[in-house]
RNA sequence: GGGGGGGUUCCCGAGUGGCCAAAGGGAGCAGAUUGUAAAUCUGCCGCGAAAGCUUCGAUGGUUCGAAUCCGUCCCCCCCCA
């Protein structure tokens, strides 16, 4: 019986869903540092929490002496991925998704490393050996080792094959052999041996598996990562808002931090070995220390942290920090002009206003803390809201620069976690 | 092709002429409790300060009055062939 360190990490921290060959896998990882890769799909122009995954674990490769390949899918994202998708999907053009791969590409790269000579990674784009190729070439190579009998009966396309009314187009259903050819193709570059997904991508990965064999006469394999579950049922990576994006433009370190902290006591500690590079032992080791003390566990704050400075380097986490600090266990009057400045700064949501006073009903409303006028009074009928860390409770209540905090700034909280910074013009 | 059943407010699902902005459940939000947790309890849950306004697949009717009746159209599901 063949182990190999990685694997059995990998194993314990509970991020293998599938792979090929267990034993030879390890075996060939075990015998030799080899170069795998991970395709992202620019299917929006950022990244969001269920990439990070997959992205850790090249990087738990890399760490491990192996070379990864992050392969951007310029190709790929003008096609649209059917697995497990319910309806086919409306097309991006070429020059939205030329945008997205870019942006990508700089997201993907600050997670491996590029310079550590012989195992520094690869950021690869699939457009580069489609874009040129012929319809008849790809028929004629590619196409020619695929079996449609085969690929009828993927799981991964089920649904839209029995479903009335949202069928797959012929487009969508060559996106197997599409992603098959980029594996094939890193292969014969660069003697790339393994494919890590989601477990969505194991029917797509098996066909880049086969085709490197009849191609290449290439052995390869193919691990998954398991979809991230909550044990509450809701989906994974979520808020209010709709997705948790990497790209701080679109969920600010602030509200990424936030998101971690928030996490169920029944999923942290398995959040820690899917989400950091904290050993099992030192993740077993809070979990102990959490499960002896009373009250509060440490675990979500450590999560945040690692996470956050992971995805956001250490200012981002600062950044995320010094405002949690300044609203949650903070007196707000403690806080310097520069602070308030900082907090806007730092990704606080905040808006500018233009009058000299406001109504709190109004003022809730645009801030978004409130949806409509009357949710706005309902909230502060509940005393569900606090301006500069006084409760309000009087629904006609005004507010002006007079009450601002050095004339300028009034911090408005809804419920217990929802903050929204008010600048007085 | 024949026969039948449906489309209701975020979701499920009651409602078959006025008492319906529409039961109930879920989700969501707020309050209490707490740990920015879970569980629990309470409240809210179309918009509007209110008068009122806009909703029950679409559209046109009948009626003092329609989610409920009639016509037409669109879409879904089931059974038989």
């Amino acid at each position: 019986m063949t182990t190999n360190a990685l694997i059995e990490d990998l194993k314990a921290r509970g991020l293998i869903a599938q792979c090929t060959a267990d034993e030879e896998l390890a075996e060939h990882l075990s015998s030799g540092y080899r170069t795998l890769y991970c395709g992202f799909d620019p299917t929006a122009d950022s990244l969001h929490l269920g990439h990070l995954v997959p992205l850790l674990v090249l990087k738990r490769f890399q760490m491990a002496g192996h070379k990864p390949i992050a392969l951007v899918g310029g190709a790929t994202g003008l096609i649209g991925d059917p697995s497990f998708k319910a309806a086919e999907r409306q097309l991006n053009t070429p020059d939205v998704v030329a945008g997205w791969v870019d942006k990508i590409k700089g997201q993907v790269s600050q997670f491996i490393d590029f310079d550590c000579g012989e195992n520094a990674a690869i950021v690869a784009n699939n457009l580069d050996w489609t874009g040129e190729m012929s319809a008849l070439d790809f028929l004629r190579d590619v196409g020619k080792h695929f079996s449609v009998n085969a690929m009828i009966n993927k799981e991964s396309v089920q649904q839209r094959l029995n479903r009335e009314g949202s069928g797959i187009s012929f487009t969508e259903f060559s996106y197997a052999l599409l992603q098959g050819m980029d594996f094939a193709e890193l292969n014969k570059r660069y003697d790339c041996t393994l494919q890590v997904g989601g477990s969505d991508q194991w029917g797509n990965i098996v066909g880049g598996i086969d085709l490197s064999r009849r191609t290449n006469q290439a052995r390869t394999f193919g691990l998954t990562v398991p979809l991230i579950t909550k044990s509450d049922g809701t989906k994974f990576g979520k808020t209010e808002g709709g997705a948790v994006w990497l790209d701080p433009r679109k969920t600010s370190q602030y509200a990424f931090y936030q998101f971690w902290i928030n996490t169920a006591d029944a999923d942290v500690y398995r959040f820690m070995s899917f989400f950091t590079f904290m050993a099992q032992d030192e993740i077993e080791a809070v979990r102990k220390a959490d499960a002896e003390r009373q009250g509060r566990p440490e675990a979500q704050s450590i999560l945040a942290r690692e996470v956050t400075r992971l995805v956001h380097g250490e200012e981002g986490l600062q950044a995320a920090e010094r405002i949690t600090q300044a609203l949650f266990s903070g007196d707000l009057s403690q806080l310097s002009e520069s602070d308030l400045a900082q907090l806007a700064q730092d990704g606080l949501p905040s808006v500018s206003v233009e009058q000299a006073e406001m109504s709190l009903v109004e003022l809730l409303t645009t801030t978004e803390l409130a949806k409509s006028n009357k949710m706005a009074r309902e909230f502060i009928g509940n005393g569900a809201v606090q301006v500069n860390g006084e409760k309000v409770t009087d629904p006609m209540a005004n507010f002006s620069k007079d009450d601002a905090l050095y004339g300028k700034y009034s911090i408005i909280k809804r419920g217990k976690k929802l903050f929204s910074l008010v600048k007085w013009g």
